[in-house]
DNA sequence: AAGAATGTTACATG
DNA sequence: ACATGTAACATTCT
């Protein structure tokens, strides 16, 4: 589900549902293997009673920077998701983590395939070191990008979902950077000339910010998809060119959408669009 | 009703 | 050290 445009609309709308400056006066976990590294009772002791300072994002994690120098590091993985409740309605048996605040609301944490991780942190240096930059902060230039993909060989989409490389791209906007990129998913990073780079910078920040500006992409209507924490869905999926889009026509050239399978995912493109070179 | 699903990591092999 | 491939996590959706 969640890429870093669906991540930062989360924080964002964290953020907007005022969340900043509450305490946290209870926890109740109900699946603890959503919690690393502590017990449900360690984690419960070590939460109870702090007041959240900022939320901010990294990458694909949520960071609630606590007082005490604490920070709760949450990575969403594929179904997680936060959901703000200020009612009473009782939790459905897929949100396995709640917080209880001062003002009396909750955060309900739903997570159907059971994948999302909640890192309770006094430093969480260690936990994003191997981070590579943030493809949207200012500094993030082609030349940066450039530098990431400096003698590697491997194909560029493995290269893109890597965390380590550039921060925060998953399966859809990897595809749909790709092909507004014109690059082949199997081109080897090596061989991409300063143009295609630059190109592919460009696309990358143009598809993530489209993202983060539409609310994120809600695809389908199941309840694994994407919303935001005050329930709403991504306006996104529909400025989507290629993602689940097999057997469609290409938006720029009217070719025929195709779908292959690279590292394991499928991986859509079109192939007139997007030649591949000839490697050696 | 088999296969795929927005993510990551550990492990094996080349 | 690099690269690639597989399995695993657990459940739902198509």
């Amino acid at each position: 589900m969640p890429e870093l445009p669906e991540v930062e609309t989360v924080v964002r709308d964290l953020c907007a549902a005022r969340l900043v400056g509450r305490r946290i006066t209870g926890v109740r976990v109900r699946w603890p293997a959503t919690i690393a590294d502590l017990s449900p009772e360690q984690f419960k002791r070590r939460v109870v009673g702090r007041t959240i300072r900022a939320i901010r994002r990294r990458a694909k994690f949520i960071l609630w920077e606590l007082d005490q120098g604490r920070v709760l590091a949450v990575h969403l993985r594929m179904t997680g998701r936060f959901e703000v409740i200020a009612d009473n309605r009782t939790a459905g048996k897929h949100v396995h983590v709640v917080l209880l605040l001062d003002d009396g609301r909750r955060l309900w944490f739903h997570d159907t395939r059971k994948f999302g991780r909640f890192y309770l942190l006094q430093d969480p240096a260690p936990l994003l070191a191997r981070l590579g930059p943030e493809p949207l902060a200012n500094d993030f230039t082609a030349r940066r990008l450039a530098e990431a993909l400096a003698g590697r060989r491997r194909a560029i989409k493995p290269l893109l979902l890597d965390q380590s490389v550039v921060a925060g791209l998953g399966n859809i906007y990897v595809d749909e950077t790709l092909w507004a990129a014109r690059i082949h998913p199997l081109c080897a990073a090596h061989t991409l000339s300063p143009a295609q780079i630059r190109a592919l910078h460009r696309a990358m920040r143009r598809v993530l910010r489209q993202g983060v500006r539409n609310g994120g992409t809600t695809l389908g209507s199941g309840q694994t998809n994407f919303h935001s924490p005050v329930g709403g869905a991504g306006r996104n999926a529909d400025q989507l060119k290629v993602f689940r889009r097999t057997g469609r026509p290409c938006p720029r050239c009217g070719g025929t959408i195709e779908r292959m399978q690279v590292a394991q995912r499928s991986t859509h493109l079109c192939r007139r669009c997007q030649p591949q070179e000839i490697t050696r």
